[in-house]
DNA sequence: CGCCCAATTGAACTGCATCAAGATTCGTGG
DNA sequence: CCACGAATCTTGATGCAGTTCAATTGGGCG
């Protein structure tokens, strides 16, 4: 995986400002791989386990009766998902690159350590006040109006979260369809802007999913 | 304002799951209060503080250098909000409703006494869940295709959020303009979408913001 | 009662969705 | 290592939904 390991190491305003998975918390976890698409887990399915994704990556999206398909967050390494209060899920997440793994915790475990263990309190959260910081930066960038707007912006959202350092490229995980399903738009007007946006050289394609920032 | 005064004090069938405020946060807040459209916090502000609605409304919002705006969220009473773990705010927060009346607490001691009172802390990652969810429910509505749906969607989840028991009267404490700045699109569609809605008999307008559902 | 801001409606233009072909890329097996 | 096939990605043409600009109406508060 290129993502370097996180440093807890002080630098304020990481992309994620991960203390190292708590010992008492990675003690009560189990590893499982999952393939490509597979689920981890799915709609309306109890919520009585948290994960975190360990390496690879995974996706939370509904289906809608329609065949309609919402994105609404993609979680890389480090990341905890399944946060919530309410019994059942409303979103099902999915792994994306092959072979991702993924820590899961009984949930009844987690928060009965949660109350006994400060780091695993905090770390909880910590990947909770990430996650909303996430989703509000997501919100912005699909409010925007214009679909060259959504997309240009949503790369640099993501560049931002994935860059260690000063590199001004970029490895998309996702498709295209994923893009637009994230952004509320159609794959062709992903595709557009992508090519607009090569033509107007802000940025440079290596391959369909190798990008280059030019000027920012 | 046609908001009714609201207890902090508990009623069945709550929209959100809260437990009362914990006796020991109680004791660490003082209350403030704000006028109309003032700010609570504004954009890049040092996040050393924790806020609550205790009675009116406010939102979380956006400016962009170009004028325009983006509405990310609403807090009614019983939110918490300044939930980060960043040293600055991204994002400004202001009154919506003349008189909201706010709840601030110290971070610093918010933070020392979720180490050790187990209520204060089962709050606030409760109140976390709690704000991933209403922002993965508008990342459904904001990422929809149709204008129409859009609006649609959106006074279905303000609905759901802000009634009690099987009313289906909404009463919307904000304006067309900050619908339009939350799903991204014009006040003047947002419009069109209410009357459309109302021609259809979705909806009945008793007044600007009384809305009455006919059939969902 | 009248003012002012919010909400609504109208008309013209434009950006995006949709349908429909092509062109790459990548995985797989020969 | 190359060839093949199936996704994925890209591009083109057309119609409609939504933006924009402009004017009018209506409701709420002094």
């Amino acid at each position: 995986m290129p993502n370097a390991p996180t440093e807890p190491t002080a630098k304020e305003d990481l992309p994620h400002p991960l203390a190292a998975e708590p010992i008492q918390l990675r003690s009560i976890g189990h590893l499982r791989r999952f393939r490509r698409e597979q689920d981890i887990y799915g709609q309306d399915e109890r919520s009585d386990t948290l994960y975190r994704v360990v390496s690879g990556s995974a996706c939370k999206y509904l289906m809608r009766a329609d065949g309609r398909r919402h994105l609404v967050d993609v979680y890389l390494p480090g990341d905890l998902f399944g946060l919530t209060c309410r019994a059942h899920h409303k979103f099902a997440v999915r792994a994306v690159a092959d072979g991702t793994q993924i820590a899961c915790y009984s949930r009844q475990r987690v928060e009965a350590l949660a109350g006994e263990d400060l780091a695993t309190a905090t770390e909880i959260r910590t990947q909770s006040f990430e996650a909303i910081r996430r989703l509000q930066e997501q919100m912005l960038i699909v409010g925007t109006m214009t679909a060259q707007e959504k997309v240009l912006e949503f790369l640099v959202y993501f560049h931002d979260r994935t860059s260690t350092g000063r590199d001004d490229r970029l490895a998309l995980p996702i498709s295209r369809y994923d893009i637009a399903d994230m952004l509320g738009i159609s794959a062709e007007t992903v595709c557009r802007a992508f090519t607009n946006l090569q033509e107007r050289g802000v940025i440079t394609l290596q391959g369909p999913r190798r990008i280059t920032f030019r000027r920012r």
